[in-house]
DNA sequence: TTACGTCCACTTTTT
DNA sequence: GTGGACGTAA
């Protein structure tokens, strides 16, 4: 691959710790491949090269695009993964010296049944004070950006003292719930890895003398817990960031561009390497991106310029509502596709995975192959739940929100009854004990303790345990879900994902922690397929044809964000990563109106007919063509009565 | 205690 | 269009 002199003075720089401000499109990943290359060259170790992304799609790409460049062999020994993934891993490897024998990770589903179980021992009944979603975010973000919970919540949010005493008390209580239960929750995997990294002076040298070279993708997207990991395996390794402040959309999860911009103080006799031209878009891509920046207060100081030169303006399709933007969508597909465009060269780009089923929805009707990341997660189905309760309770018997899904799937077993048996089981210490108690207590039902007894007696074989669960809770949940033909499906899938699994523990990790989407799942054969994606899953990526749906007031910024001017900020750099994704043409689909749009209560105030604030309302019409054959396509389609409500 | 009907508020982004 | 809260019948 050939690199410009920018590129390569990055790629090759020896001397010490670097960041590299790298704007997008600008060969990031490029330059992170080459360093690696480089750096095995100059035979370094591949193990002892340390490559981290913040998502697992970024990862994956990583992983991809190494192996092209240094062969499969090779790059299969760097160790590439996100934060997450590399402190998993490490707490798995060496357990004794993070005192961690066994655990079970939840997900984010878990932990708010865990706090909504907090909060009501707690508080109780109490319609105003915060939700268990609200409460699982100030829990994780006073842990992310490492501040004390108090006074993060006294600085960030504006709840009177004693709520703020009482949101104390049940994050407290979640806490020694799930200590009790033996949970890990995303959160205490880069905690638990953090303290013993700064805590222990033993084991730091241990993990230090693992690594020579750090390379971080997607700096500004660091938050502080995952600064102190790097700070703490820093020295002798060095480090390697590249970021870009213009692009820095996690703010939300305590993201911190203090990362970025403070990284010469907090590295001394750190080099800061700049990339500036654009490789991927044209320059009426970039035109538009440029112009949005700069509508900013921030100052962001960049501009970006195409080495590609110029192309078609970006397309504004104004629509009526979303089915008229869905259609519009599809019929512009389609039409490309006869034009011979494979699928795979399109990516249709949507700020919530929520605001993308009318595109789905469509995409299905017109049998066009697409893959949605972002989207409802596979193990996240209720069926799918139903299932690996059964194995969870198995896999960790202090579980009890496991215990509380397997027992209550049984006919005639509500939440009472399963609390009072999960208190007796949690005293008992053998398994024999247990399935004891179940076959006792439950005589009337003798499925529901032999399906433990069963799936123990082929636990060695992950495959087998999985289609004797099937098997035993079937005729249960065929009673359960009217539309059973369809989820029975999922069940095959897990069949079939079973087999790469050696042990039912690493079967539940792995899918906890990365969860696959259901099209991913389903259509993994399929590979010329339209990308249906979140912007924040979208960063990194890029395609010939970008459509960015949903482009309207009240998206962009978001409702929820509006009157706040960070978070507002925030929501122009997702417009511009989305932009910026577009190599030849990029469509912006919206809604003239805000017509139907949800408009949540307290931000009703600032609705005000049309003085929604819209970052596009004021763009110069020159950097965008509008679609004026729009109308004529739809000459055969229905005619809609102006009586329509 | 469980199961089921009805009304209501709510609908961002990821590991 | 859905999940949670609440009331009521079995």
């Amino acid at each position: 691959m050939e690199l410009n002199p920018q590129q390569r003075r990055a790629a090759e720089f020896d001397d010490a710790d670097v960041l590299v401000l790298a704007g997008a499109g600008t060969g990031k990943t490029s330059t992170i491949v080459a360093r690696v290359a480089h750096l095995v060259r100059r035979d370094v170790d591949p193990r002892r090269i340390l490559l981290l992304t913040f998502t697992r799609r970024a990862a994956r790409e990583m992983r991809h695009r190494l192996g092209r460049q240094i062969g499969a062999d090779v790059a299969k020994r760097v160790p590439t993964g996100t934060f997450h993934h590399f402190c998993l891993q490490s707490l798995r490897r060496w357990p004794e010296w993070f005192h961690c024998a066994s655990l079970t990770i939840i997900d984010r589903d878990d932990q708010l049944q865990l706090m909504k179980l907090a909060r009501a021992a707690v508080i109780g009944k109490d319609p105003t004070f915060p939700k268990s979603g609200e409460l699982a975010n100030y829990y994780s973000f006073a842990r992310n950006t490492n501040r004390p919970l108090k006074e993060y919540l006294d600085e960030f949010t504006s709840h009177e003292p004693d709520c703020v005493a009482r949101i104390e008390a049940v994050l407290k209580d979640y806490g020694a719930r799930k200590q009790q239960c033996k949970y890990f929750d995303y959160d205490d995997i880069l905690h638990l890895f953090a303290r013993q990294l700064h805590r222990d002076p033993v084991v730091r040298q241990k993990l230090q003398r693992r690594y020579d070279h750090l390379l971080v993708d997607e700096m500004q997207d660091t938050n502080p817990l995952q600064w102190l990991i790097l700070d703490g395996l820093r020295e002798p390794a060095k480090l390697f960031c590249v970021g870009d402040d213009a692009q820095s959309i996690y703010a939300f999860r305590g993201a911190d561009f203090q990362n970025v911009h403070a990284f010469t103080e907090r590295v001394p006799g750190a080099s800061v390497l700049k990339l500036e031209h654009n490789y991927r878009s044209t320059q009426e891509i970039l035109d538009l991106s440029n112009w949005l920046l700069e509508q900013s207060p921030l100052k962001y100081d960049k501009r970006l310029t195409a080495t590609r030169g110029s192309g078609s303006k970006p397309v504004r399709v104004e629509v009526d509502d979303d089915f008229e933007e869905a259609d519009w969508i599809t019929r512009d597909l389609m039409q490309r596709h006869e034009g011979d465009d494979p699928w795979r060269d399109h990516m249709i780009l949507t700020r919530s995975a929520w605001a993308a089923r009318g595109v789905e929805a469509s995409l299905i009707e017109h049998e066009i192959p697409y893959r949605f990341i972002g989207g409802t997660q596979l193990l996240q189905s209720a069926h799918v739940k139903d299932l690996l309760s059964l194995l969870r309770v198995i896999h960790n018997p202090s579980d009890q929100l496991a215990w509380m899904r397997y027992l209550t799937q049984w006919p005639r077993i509500g939440e009472k009854t399963a609390a009072t048996t999960i208190n007796q089981l949690l005293t008992l210490t053998e398994p024999a004990q247990r399935e004891d108690l179940l076959s006792k207590r439950f005589s009337n039902q003798p499925r529901l303790a032999e399906s433990i007894t069963e799936c123990v007696a082929v636990w060695a074989s992950v495959p087998d345990v999985i289609a004797t669960a099937a098997d035993k809770l079937t005729p249960l949940l065929e009673r359960k879900y009217d539309d059973w033909d369809r989820r029975q499906k999922d069940f095959k899938l897990l069949k079939r994902l079973a087999k790469k699994h050696a042990t039912v523990a690493d079967f539940l990790e792995t899918y906890t922690l990365d969860p696959i989407s259901e099209s991913e799942a389903s259509n993994d054969d399929q590979d010329d397929a339209v990308t249906l994606i979140t912007v924040h899953s979208a960063k990194g990526t890029e395609a010939p044809v970008c459509y960015l749906i949903g482009v309207q007031p009240g998206n962009y910024p978001h409702v929820r964000s509006i009157g706040d001017e960070q978070k507002e900020e925030e929501e122009r750099r997702v417009l511009y990563v989305a932009m910026t994704r577009a190599k030849n043409e990029l469509i912006l689909t919206g809604t003239v109106r805000s017509r139907g749009a949800f408009v949540p209560h307290h931000n009703r105030s600032f609705q005000g007919g049309s003085g929604q604030p819209f970052f596009l309302s004021s763009m110069p019409d020159n950097l965008c063509a509008t679609d004026l054959d729009f109308e004529t396509d739809f000459s055969d389609g229905p005619i809609l009565s102006f009586r329509r409500p």
